[in-house]
DNA sequence: CTGGTTATGTTGCATATGCACCTTTTTATG
DNA sequence: CATAAAAAGGTGCATATGCAACATAACCAG
């Protein structure tokens, strides 16, 4: 095996400026922020989002769209949808030809249970943006759009 | 319920500006980048972060340790601790008065296991920083020491 | 040295996530 | 309309993550 430059600087290279090792760790310190403060009401963030998109949304859509909207695999949005529907968040949207439903809509419950968590996000949203400045937000909306431009 | 604002306003607030949605797909769309490119390796981006992590250090560092340094909780870093131990990327340190040891280093393995992801790493790490800047890494660097610090 | 306190490690439970596949549904084409 | 192609949905497998609760080890005071 021959090496440039030793491991040391390879690892330094790493962990000085590695883009997955930084955002792994900003997810687990904000996800636990508003995970801290949404779980006594039985919501999560990802579950949040789907309800928040549904709402604003206002019609059933595909979960596929969702999955798009919110840039998480169909796979993922598949099982996220299924706990939620069990709970009676969501529900089956409008029927096509062959009878069964490719869409989903937020129910009543789930408008409420969004609603519910107002007091809690708005305490977890305070304390993240308090923490890294009000810039934050339009600064990831940047860098989202950059990243679901080039995809 | 009394609600001063309806709740188009509230779920419009909360998509507009909410970090915890914002930084998800974040880790959502990065995560994905290093992890296509590392996956056929047999290696993930928080594996990664623990092999660099050990390797920058360079002695026998206590789990709990590791944890915190990674902003990681205590039982997550137990277990993705086994499942590197299991394939020999990490072994026990020194011993205590007990006899068992309360400390893990890398093993030799575990460095030929990082150094074979230089490449795919690199790759990863580029479409990321092409993507979103060269500001991007600073600026979390920036995020990070101050969710650190209020903690 | 012993007993209490604290730090640390681990396990049960639940959710999230992605890929590889496979199945089903939709859509386009002849 | 039938059939091929494309889109969408869902499952199996593996990892990651956090909290709560528990077990164990380290530490400190008396």
């Amino acid at each position: 095996m021959q090496h440039n430059q030793p491991v040391e600087t390879l690892v330094e290279t790493m962990l000085e400026s590695c883009m997955g090792s930084r955002v792994g760790r900003l997810h687990r310190l904000v996800d636990r922020q508003f995970d801290q403060h949404l779980r006594p009401l039985g919501l999560s963030v990802p579950q949040m989002e789907v309800l928040s998109a549904l709402t604003l949304i206002g019609r059933p859509v595909k979960p596929s769209f969702l999955a798009d909207v919110l840039s998480m695999e169909r796979s993922t949005m598949s099982r996220n949808l299924s706990i939620m529907q069990e709970r009676g968040w969501v529900e089956p949207g409008d029927v096509s030809a062959t009878g069964r439903s490719m869409s989903v809509v937020i129910s009543r419950e789930g408008v409420l249970k969004l609603e519910s968590a107002e007091t809690a996000w708005r305490e977890a949203q305070e304390a993240v943006v308090a923490a890294l400045g009000t810039d934050a937000p339009s600064t990831l909306d940047d860098w989202l759009n950059k990243l679901v431009a080039d995809r």
